[in-house]
DNA sequence: GGGTAAGCGAGACGGTACGTCAAGTCTTCTG
DNA sequence: CAGAAGACTTGACGTACCGTCTCGCTTACCC
């Protein structure tokens, strides 16, 4: 087995260390998640852990990262009604069903009190999931399916804000049919088009 | 000073309690407000506490939720669109810049992290919050300035979701500006619409 | 049980430390004596001790100041001769084969590293130790068995610095037979007498 | 600068590990002394302190001997009471006021915690010493000075004793004239004693 | 209006986890 | 192949709060 070397960190120790992260958050929630206990799981010495992590937020914070940009990349399929109702259907279903997204969750939730990690969640996790949110939205300008001039952020508040709404704040489940309606609402008073319907 | 009497509890120190919370989680944040550290600030033995409340977040929804209900009753102007762009705008205001905003999103956040709070603040909170969101809307139904189907909830859902959304994940601000564009972009659909714009 | 009251400490849980304390120097050794394995042994929480001792030594001091007490006042049989070969054989037993003998060795080792600790020796123990090998001398003084300007305190020095020197420094036994020759020694070339031997 | 070689230990690393010990010893006392301290101060790696001694007390006792040899080879005059006062004079000097006498009295210290400390400190040093101790006496009962039966070990037993005992356990200074007087006592009832006074 | 019981401030208690430090082991690369 | 570098496991450190407990004081009500 590895047990350091000069050449940096072990591989194996930051696998151990994320993985035990990600199921101890799952099984116990983000209270009973320690530092101890992630080191106990995993095998690996504690010092190892504040060694390379500054706090247990930033292991769930690498943890997630990857998780995130695999689940949600928007596919293409060409039609923009079709690539949305996919997206946000995607997006509900991972904040709603997946380990990650039990992990953005209390991240989430992590961040309304402590700014430096609010701060490095949005800098590593959320600006990069506002431009795979923008995608279907600019490939549809690009195809001249959406107006040039189309404010793309001010749609992406309103298309995914209701999503993150029921999943932070009202607990409600966000199922298929709620996502489409929001995207059939986007598209009914959209000038660019009109055979789109929820 | 009052040292307790035989007939119920001192309503002295559950003042100073729920101040010293209020305070304290201002001053030093979620992280920083310890039972300990209430106790202390308002001069109250530990032992008082753990007998009325069974948690410091029970403290916080209570100090949380008469301030709430004050500053987010909507007014009744008689006209739909500045019902909504006052009541968004006093919500995006609450949200961001008092202090009570800073216990919600508090609240919120560990809501994430502990499902008995997040039950306790859709019960004690949200609920009637919701109601209060809904009211602008069901009145307007009323006076027949929005057609009697109107789908309220899912109304609700996006004129607010996108600002909650600002408020707890992406940490942007929340102009008047916004949520007057919020109401313009959804009387603009709405088949019932009056003299609404942005 | 007892768990702490407006009344100071528990005297319980002192005495439970104490002899945790003794039993685990005993057992283990200086080395293996930690605050964590006296609170476990003790039933205690480490706050507990922290609470009361600045550190583990100042534990074993007190642990050991009454029994040095106890077990060396010596004896008045009128007799010079027999006080000084009687305390003489009780200390170098005590230094030797007590438990409370290996606190003090450990502690006058500790002491070589820590002159907080040294100091606090010297006060707590030392100087009524030095009162208490005195008193034979003493009493031979008042009784005109020695003459009045002996110097007791070299007298002192001379009888037990060869005790500690060979407890300390060489480890070799410190047999009656060479404490009565200490003895036997210093009565021989004292003025004050002429019928003492060894 | 030395890397390694492929024949044999560096006596460059040897040497800067034993000053660096000294030093820090001297400079932070025993319990600031640490493996990884001396490493960096010598600017050696860990693991070359460890190939070459089992614990920081070895590299103490090392650096040790060779100055208490170089320091307490007693001096010959041909007269026991000069030769004796001289090296307990030296002996006292040496325990108080020297580097290598504080190293001393933290080994003699440690060595009450560590039997294999003790018994490597005796083997090591104390043998030696006490060979020196006893050579005026020797020369003395050579040269008729003192009659053949005079038991040595008890003398300098009697010597030392009281000047350890100060040094370890009283802290108590020891001047020349404190060391002088124990000659004198000594001399004055030792039957061949020549002109000896204190 | 004196007794009495509940509420209170105080604070010690047994715990758990914190984040730090050093010990001693192991692995890799350099000279 | 010795040594520099440094990551690793281990285990104790001393601290901060947790939630529980006991105590004696201070009322307000009830006889």
């Amino acid at each position: 087995m590895h047990h350091g070397n000069r050449h940096g960190r072990s591989e194996e120790a930051r696998q151990a260390v994320l993985e035990a992260a990600d199921d101890l958050l799952v099984e116990k929630g983000f209270a009973g998640l320690t530092v101890e206990g992630i080191a106990q799981r995993a095998g690996v010495a504690k010092q190892t852990i504040y060694r390379w992590w500054p706090s247990k937020t930033e292991i769930l914070l690498e943890a997630f990262i990857d998780d995130a940009a695999e689940y949600l990349t928007p596919a293409d399929t060409g039609d923009l009604a079709t690539d949305l109702r996919r997206h946000l259907g995607k997006l509900a279903d991972f904040l709603t069903t997946t380990d990650a997204g039990a992990v953005f969750r209390a991240l989430a939730g992590q961040a309304q009190h402590d700014p430096v990690l609010a701060e490095r969640l949005r800098t590593e996790h959320l600006g990069r999931q506002r431009e795979r949110d923008r995608q279907p939205l600019l490939r549809a300008i690009t195809r001249g399916d959406l107006p040039v001039g189309t404010d793309v952020d001010f749609a992406v508040d309103q298309l995914v804000g209701p999503i993150y709404y029921r999943v932070l704040v009202t607990g409600e489940p966000v199922a298929r049919k709620y996502t489409d309606r929001l995207v059939a609402q986007y598209l009914d008073r959209s000038p660019g088009r009109g055979d789109a319907s929820g």
